[in-house]
DNA sequence: GTCTATACGGCGATAGAC
DNA sequence: GTCTATCGCCGTATAGAC
């Protein structure tokens, strides 16, 4: 994309991009100096201003970036799965791929989100929406897989994508952390929460007694 | 707890990490200067330093502190539940109090485990025992409440903690997200968690194929 | 148009006198 | 415990080299 009569030099642009990305993910934005940035990138220090602005338009660079990094990771393949299941463990080989390739880009995106959210409005937004077109994208795979409408599944890619970033934060904590554990319980815990939704009260078997009781009781609901 | 001749004063230090767990929560540990620390807590800037050596004294008092806060959160009241189920019931509802009440605390052991524990082994050494100790804590409790040893309830104890801190960062991104939805999400996923590793092959209804497949292929198995 | 050299104001952490 | 001073890094602006 061509913004004047010459460009950028998009491989500086990359550069400086990568080294943030790096960088960012593993210090957050705060704890990351530009002056790092120069070194790492090998980009004098104001070339990077020249490029982005100021940090923040280096933050929003990062960002995108790392938005679209993960659409492509999580990007339907539409493959010709013969079963429901299949289809589910298709989605969460490509997951599991995805945060043994490139955890840096769940890090970066929860990092951020807890770091500089309660700040810059902008961030936060551009947060929720990262978050919604891949949640769009999940359940937009489950109910294809399945079929048919499933009841609530922004419930099940919350849970999922929830669960995806447990896994990397638990990971970071812990890098001995089962993956293959993570992912075995991930599966029965979406096949189970899909099953409730398209049959309620006959996928839990024990569902002996009054079930909302505490949990959901004597709280406002919310507004959205 | 007296340290020397004169004993420093525990309401002065008190302030400095109220000012300090609140704004290492809300800006991280590098984002948040000492100056500011200073200007919220009302104490001299150098007084701070006094009290702690360092800043990473201070996030190392911060964050003893907010794993006591934590623990006495989950603690188990040890009530005279009736059935597990009840038991499940008080549990989480205990949770969410202390999401509604202290989401801090979540939060900043969670930030600061994606922005310091690369760098400082001793924060994440912190932050690993911490994480231990809340799950021994949960998996005890669901021990206790299904009356035997319910074989891997480490995963179970690892779901529920994840899940727990998706909530808390997903209402960072949007706060109106519903803790109804996700608590009764919860719930279920205990439940059917719980009740597969009590009698596998069971719970699961609808687990016609070849069920570890493809998630569990081929990826060697921790050391841990 | 793309990048570098240099400089500046501010804040970070810390030491020492009071 | 506070006050004052110090020093280095951080984000930024600008002037100019290629």
């Amino acid at each position: 994309m061509p913004r004047g009569p010459y460009q950028k030099s998009d491989v500086t642009r990359e550069k400086i991009l990568g080294a943030a990305t790096e960088l960012f993910a593993q210090r957050g934005y705060a704890g990351t100096g530009v002056d790092r940035l120069a070194e790492r990138s090998g980009i004098a220090k104001t070339a990077i201003y020249y490029h982005f602005g100021n940090k923040e338009g280096l933050l929003a660079a990062v960002l995108d970036r790392a938005a679209t990094a993960w659409m492509e990771s999580i990007r339907e393949s539409a493959d010709r799965a013969t079963t429901p299941e299949d289809a589910l463990d298709t989605a969460l080989s490509r997951m599991r791929s995805m945060i043994e390739e490139k955890p840096w880009i769940l890090k970066l995106l929860t990092l951020l989100t807890l770091e500089v959210a309660d700040d810059k409005p902008e961030v936060r937004k551009a947060m929720s929406e990262i978050f919604l077109r891949a949640r769009r994208t999940i359940t937009g795979s489950l109910n294809e897989a399945v079929g048919a409408e499933v009841p609530g599944a922004d419930g099940v890619g919350n849970v999922f994508l929830g669960l995806l970033q447990a896994v990397v934060i638990g990971r970071e904590r812990d890098p001995s952390i089962s993956l293959d554990a993570a992912f075995a319980d991930m599966r029965q815990i979406i096949v189970s929460l899909v099953a409730a939704r398209l049959d309620p009260g006959l996928a839990q078997e024990d569902r002996s007694e009054g079930v909302e009781s505490v949990v959901a009781a004597d709280i406002p609901p919310r507004t959205s």
